[in-house]
RNA sequence: GGGAGCUUAGCUCAGCUGGUUCAGAGCACCUCGUUUACACCGAGGGGGUCGGGGGUUCGAACCCCUCAGCUCCCA
């Protein structure tokens, strides 16, 4: 490789991607190493790479590919969800730009459409996570929809419904009237929408008075005012209700009232649950269409009239408007109360509204039959392994969210209306109580066995009724919601449920750690967990790194609609891969949402550019073998330093803070290595190396390499394979390299290379002042106080300091620059003397701040309540400032004096 | 309405069990610099009453109360 001048991540990016794919680092096989694993959050089939897959892919990269360089038998199992209702919905539209209406088409015709999609655009994301360098082990991709996994679904089903956990019955459901399909609460997004407070009039019905001779003109004393934002749906109503309380109405008791436009009668009933002081105090009770009035109409016995059809229009059952939309019915509606005098008037009123996540129509409650699947006791060990910390989140804020949802849970209605998805594997034959079988023969075997007349049968009799049978029984017509079987994927990746006892199970499961978004917390890691204790009777993860929200600039969160979202492939080309990475992470710690700005890639692409440049000043040293080597100290101190910084990335590596471990990395490198270190041993232009610095270097670099690549896979492998290393075998990879460990920082030698850092600040900052070149060498004095030994730093202080010469003095030198670092004292000759004023100044304010400091230390020390409280090591450390200030007093009154 | 959390420099964030005159990092900004790996650079510098108010304490960015603003979750 020739270091060109500048560095080409496309070509490197490409080659070594598909270097490593083809030496298969990413694939992982069970030995006797010790496992690592992580399970993808499966992408929707459909998806195309956002910046949220982005981040988070960015991470678990990171994790999987340091676990690797550790030794680690490291395993990223990727994969892609069916999603049911966002496929089907693609698939549908795609048909019906085709002229095909999903109606038309027989439900197997309808599958091998989506499935054709499917192979055809289904897994973009998975091609374009390689460009982000995701070191996924691609041989063991898995669909949730595939063979196995499905039937892991069915399964899992099956076993839930013997144990009394599945059942069927009729409830109130959100229903999605775009997807005609029920979906969960949590698929359910609330948002508040400006609308309209209807006061409609519903006339009394008098009993003595037939409707035809009411009075036109109502007033109070014959009518009643309710107030609703959905007036499309009186023609369902049940009852008026009010509350027993309300003195206002307590004349009514008993009576019946008309609904408006179809003058059907229903009763006034009465209920605490009506609050006296919003709207009218009367509630129109519609026990179809609101969950609330459901409970009340059960409680009250009151009839449940639907007029709405699954796709939102109005049935026959409304009387008027049949097959009007519901919010075309609103208006209208709206406009025929008012024409016949039952609007009292329109207000404008805020209200809260849900609307679904996979289609964004609002959701319209109703009730309809399908699965439900108990959580109560699924709860319970999903619960406990997070409040004892067998299972970790973080960061630790979410555990409160989680008990509370935990405690609070209801249960999960699992069948949608869709043919997308795994079929409910119930049997329904005439009107007998459904079967729950995997196969059509078993359900039919069921029928006979659960009969006692059937299971008498003799065995002619018994094929008879299995040919009656095959004929007329029928499978239910829906599929389960997606999370039922995503909430399986750590288990049915590695194909726990068809072998329990088989040796990737076995191996890999529990996984170590889960990274994902928040807002799946629930959807998703609660009900792994549960499954996990279910079918696999141990948690399926240990941690759970929870990422933020990728917002843009203001603070919005990225989205299709708001288009602003860059496009992240884009952002590669411009960037680099590693770059970007770099980007993602700079300002990402676990839990808190990301404000993203192209900046911080730019900051990632610039880092890249340092570190390749640092590259190409090390190779291009030409070594002089008759040189000793004079730089042993800068040598020692970045080994120590090296050290240091790594004993911090590991402990932020530990409490899953990326970006910290990051930005010590990145402050290794481009200060101490680049700015000290390079600085500190580099020859002078076109002046040879000895031999020992530049084998030392070159053996920093490469640590600094292994270092950095979980964060920069690509560069950091492109540098690893260059000939300044010598020669590599063809497996001898950065991503397989061992991780640097931990070795011994000398602290005094830290201590004393920060010492020296603040001396070469000082005398830098000098010629700043006052406008000196740095071309200009300048003679160096230093009055030694303390127990350093300037002279193995001189070489130091010498190149970095432009220094002609150092005189180590036993008094100070009239009218040259001074300065103290620590307790030493430095003294730099200049051409003119310094002014006397200027400097007497500055000694001065130093003076002053020292003994204001000193002040209050002694003000600390000398207060009884102080000594007698706080803690030994608090009190000697005051101690020892008291001591340090004080000689530092002593120096400064002594070169005032001098003065 | 119930619950959780946040508010520290222009921006994004650290600040661990309260204890250096503790207020910090990166970016941005300003000044200087075509020094020999790098202008995708180097050197130096200026920025904050730690949201407001009150309290506890020898000592508060950190603990308590209160007010304000913001975010999320549940109804």
């Amino acid at each position: 490789m020739s270091t060109a001048t500048k560095y080409n991540p496309a070509e490197a990016e490409d080659k070594w991607y598909s270097y490593w794919l083809s030496k298969r680092f990413f694939h992982s096989e069970p030995d006797h190493r010790e496992p690592y694993t992580i399970v993808i959050p499966p992408p929707n089939v459909t998806g195309v790479l956002h910046m949220g897959h982005m981040l988070n892919n960015t991470i678990q990269d990171v994790l999987i590919r340091k676990a690797r360089m550790q030794g680690k038998n490291a395993c990223w199992v990727p994969g892609t969800d069916h999603a049911s209702i966002a496929t089907e919905a693609k698939v549908v539209a795609m048909l019906k730009e085709k002229g095909i209406a999903k109606k038309d088409i027989s439900r197997e015709e309808f599958l091998k459409h989506a499935w054709e999609w499917k192979e055809k655009y289904g897994g973009i994301i998975l091609e374009q996570l390689k460009k982000l360098g995701a070191s996924c082990d691609w041989d063991r991709t898995r669909f949730t929809m595939e063979e196995d996994l499905s039937d892991a679904v069915i399964d899992s089903f099956i076993h839930l419904y013997k144990k009394g956990n599945i059942y069927r019955g009729v409830r109130m459901v959100n229903w999605d009237p775009a997807a005609k399909s029920a979906v969960s609460d949590e698929e359910v997004i609330r948002k508040e929408v400006n609308s309209k407070l209807y006061y409609i009039k519903y006339w009394l019905v008098e009993t003595d008075s037939p409707l035809a001779t009411h009075s036109p003109r109502p007033t109070t004393q014959n009518a009643l005012i309710i107030a609703t934002t959905r007036p499309e749906t009186i023609m369902a109503d049940s009852a008026i209700c009010v509350n027993p309380n309300d003195e206002r109405y307590a004349h009514l008791k008993g009576k019946k009232v008309y609904v408006p436009l179809i003058n059907r009668e229903i009763p006034i009933i009465q209920d605490e649950y009506v609050t006296m002081d919003f709207g009218t105090g009367c509630l129109k009770v519609t026990p179809a269409h609101d969950l609330n009035d459901y409970e009340l109409g059960i409680k009250h016995k009151l009839p449940v009239i639907d007029i709405l059809n699954d796709d939102g229009t109005l049935n026959d059952k409304a009387e008027i408007l049949i097959g009007e939309d519901r919010f075309i019915a609103r208006k209208k509606i709206a406009k025929m109360l008012e024409e016949s005098g039952h609007l009292e008037k329109v207000e404008d009123y805020k209200s809260q509204v849900g609307f679904s996540e996979r289609t964004d129509a609002v959701i319209e409650p109703k009730l309809s039959l399908q699965w439900f699947s108990k959580m109560d006791q699924l709860a319970k060990p999903a619960l406990a392994d997070v409040l004892n910390g067998e299972v970790k989140l973080i960061p630790e804020k979410f555990i409160n969210t989680y008990r509370h949802w935990m405690e609070n849970v209801k249960d999960w209605c699992i069948s949608r209306q869709l043919w997308w998805g795994q079929r409910i594997p119930a049997w329904y034959f005439q009107h007998e109580e459904p079967v729950v079988a995997k196969t059509k023969a078993e359900a039919i075997e069921e029928l006979i066995n659960r009969h006692p007349e059937r299971s008498r049968f003799s065995e002619e009799e018994k094929a008879g009724f299995r040919a009656q049978c095959a004929a007329f029984i029928t499978q239910d017509e829906d599929v389960m919601d997606t999370w039922f079987s995503s909430w399986l994927w750590p288990i049915s990746v590695f194909d726990g449920f068809k072998d329990p006892n088989n040796k990737d199970f076995k191996y890999y499961y529990p996984t170590n750690d889960l990274v994902t978004a928040p807002e799946i917390l629930f959807f998703w890691v609660a009900r792994m967990i549960m499954a996990g204790h279910e079918f696999a009777g141990k948690k399926p993860f240990t941690n759970v790194y929870l990422t933020g929200i990728v917002r843009d600039k203001l603070g919005r969160k990225m989205s299709k609609s708001l288009g602003n979202s860059p496009d992240p492939i884009g952002l590669i080309e411009k960037y680099s891969a590693d770059g970007v990475r770099v980007g993602m992470l700079m300002s990402s710690p676990a839990g808190n949402d990301l404000m993203f700005d192209e900046a911080y890639c730019e900051q990632g692409r610039n880092f890249g550019s340092k570190i390749w440049n640092a590259f190409k000043l090390v190779k291009g040293w030409e070594v002089d073998e008759a040189l000793a080597n004079p730089n042993g100290q800068a040598i020692a101190w970045f080994e120590s330093r090296f050290n240091e910084a790594l004993a911090e990335i590991e402990s932020n590596f530990k409490q899953y803070r990326l970006s910290e471990a990051l930005m010590a990395s990145y402050k290794l490198v481009w200060d101490d290595f680049c700015a000290w270190y390079l600085e500190m041993v580099k020859p002078a232009y076109q002046q040879p190396v000895d031999a020992e610095t530049k084998k030392i270097s070159i053996q920093y670099f490469e640590s600094i390499l292994r270092l950095l690549h979980p964060f920069m896979p690509f560069i950091t492998e492109e540098l690893y394979h260059d000939e300044l290393f010598g020669q590599r075998d063809e497996t001898d990879c950065c991503i397989v390299a061992d991780y640097p460990t931990i070795g011994q920082a000398n602290e005094k030698l830290l201590r004393e290379g920060q010492q020296l850092k603040e001396l070469i600040a000082e005398i830098r900052n000098i010629r700043n002042i006052r406008q000196i070149s740095p071309k200009e060498a300048l003679p160096l004095n230093i009055k030694v106080n303390t127990e350093i030994d300037y002279e193995k730093w001189f070489s130091v202080i010498y190149k970095l300091g432009n220094i002609s010469q150092i005189n180590l003095v036993q008094d100070k030198i009239p009218g040259a620059a001074g300065f103290m670092v620590g307790k030493d004292e430095f003294f730099v000759e200049l051409n003119e003397n310094v002014d006397l004023d200027a400097e007497k100044e500055r000694l001065t304010k130093e003076l002053a701040y020292l003994q204001g400091f000193l002040k209050s230390v002694d003000a600390k020390l000398g207060n009884e309540r102080f000594v007698q409280n706080a803690k030994p090591e608090v009190i000697a450390n005051e101690r020892n400032k008291k001591a340090d200030a004080e000689s530092k007093i002593r120096i400064i009154t002594e070169s005032l004096g001098a003065l």
